[in-house]
DNA sequence: CTTAAAGATTTTACATACAATTCACACTTG
DNA sequence: CAAGTGTGAATTGTATGTAAAATCTTTAAG
């Protein structure tokens, strides 16, 4: 849930209130409880999170240069919201960046594959109850991709992916899996702590990026069903 | 010199004394006048670009999430400071990203053609010269290849790419090149350009990636020279 | 009934004041 | 003489105050 270290990059390593200011903000960013476009007072969250503006102002200011929120001159930050073509771009990005870290997880020997493996076990495991976790299933997701960007060795990779990577593609996207699909997304698993166990980053690289393209056509079916009058209550 | 987007993104789009903090300190990185490892105090950059504490304090964790700059706990900010291993990072992924770029751009039906021929065109010039100039070579280069970036249609590429192209990539990694290095580098640009115009996306990214190639083989030569005891005015 | 303008209110941007932490240097002590 | 410790200066982190800009509300005219 909280986890010390948000991002290994932008991570507010200063005071206590803008550390907290930050974790909290982006908390409820990517919880989805500020959503696309809403406009952030300053004054509401510093006495919501219990600070001063001082803090939360810095907080913004770092969330702004991860692009999870928009500066405006004189009229303060609102969220970002998200196109289909937003999520393309990060799609197109991840799905040259990640392979791109498996291929270098397979030989840099950095790479903690044991805890790797665990993780695929427990996804093995997460898919399988009769009642899904989705939240679960995500927490593993996210800590599987990050060992291997952190196995990489490419420490500027990592940030860079963990950068772009946020709220609208991996957070919540496992709800419009089907079942086949996370049958297949846990095999990918599999078959990347495999290929990586073996040393043969080409073998990596290729599962990596059919990994990706499962999840890019599930996040398309996930935005198109939230899109307006597809089943949400709305007005009558 | 002084351009009025610093980045697509992390741009400072606040206030005045925020915006001009940012710029004055960013310049100053890039410039080499504030140099790895070296501690920045708040109130000494504040007098001097005569603002308050406050302005600067925000542009400074800006600098950070880009990474120019690196948070200790109330120690304040250091300039990050460069290792080989660092730049070998930001050129395996600008060797990613870049031919990437390249490739969309071919086909995108967004890239600004004549002005790359243009570009072009000059830095032909520009390395004629018998009294070269660096830093106007530099400057077309920078153009050239964000001209490409802002052709692939992708923002967020764009964005990604401006973030780890910093300081010790391209900003005066032509100091190094020798006369046969400036005409490839310059041959390669002309390529692209006819590539690009042709709108095959393959020619396009072959190119650019022994584009990138070149670079790094530059770099190193570059940054091998500037280690202690080859040529520096050190002690005797 | 709609539209526009003017004033009041809210909210940001910046400056300054105060508190907490770190760093430097001398001092004590074994 | 070396090592640890304490005190004060310097520097960061946080809070609050003030001015300018933007937004909202009210009111009046078309």
């Amino acid at each position: 849930m909280a986890d010390p270290t948000p991002t290994p990059d932008a991570g507010p390593d200063s005071g206590y209130a803008t550390s907290l200011a930050y974790s909290t903000i982006r908390e409820k960013i990517l919880a989805g409880e500020l959503t696309g476009g809403q406009r952030l007072r300053e004054d509401e969250l510093a006495t919501m999170i219990g600070v001063s503006r001082t803090p939360v102002r810095e907080a913004l200011r770092s969330l702004a240069a991860e692009g999870l929120l928009r500066y405006e001159r004189n009229r303060g930050v609102r969220v970002e919201s998200w196109t289909l073509n937003d999520l393309e771009e990060v799609y197109g990005l991840r799905s040259l960046l990640e392979p791109y870290a498996a291929a270098l997880a397979a030989t840099s020997g950095q790479l903690d594959i044991v805890g790797l493996a665990r993780l695929a076990d427990e996804m093995d495991e997460a898919i399988l109850r009769p009642r899904l976790d989705i939240n679960l299933i995500t927490e593993i997701n996210n800590q599987f991709h990050d060992t291997i960007m952190e196995g990489s060795g490419n420490q500027r990779l990592r940030m860079l992916v963990n950068s772009i990577v946020q709220v609208p593609t991996v957070r919540r996207t496992f709800a419009q899996y089907t079942p086949e699909d996370l049958r297949r997304s846990a095999a990918h698993h599999r078959e990347l702590v495999e290929s990586l166990h073996s040393g043969d980053p080409v073998w990596a690289e290729s599962v990596m990026r059919a990994h990706m393209r499962l999840g890019w056509i599930s996040t398309q079916r996930r935005f198109l069903k939230s899109l307006p009058g597809f089943d949400s209550p709305a007005t009558p």
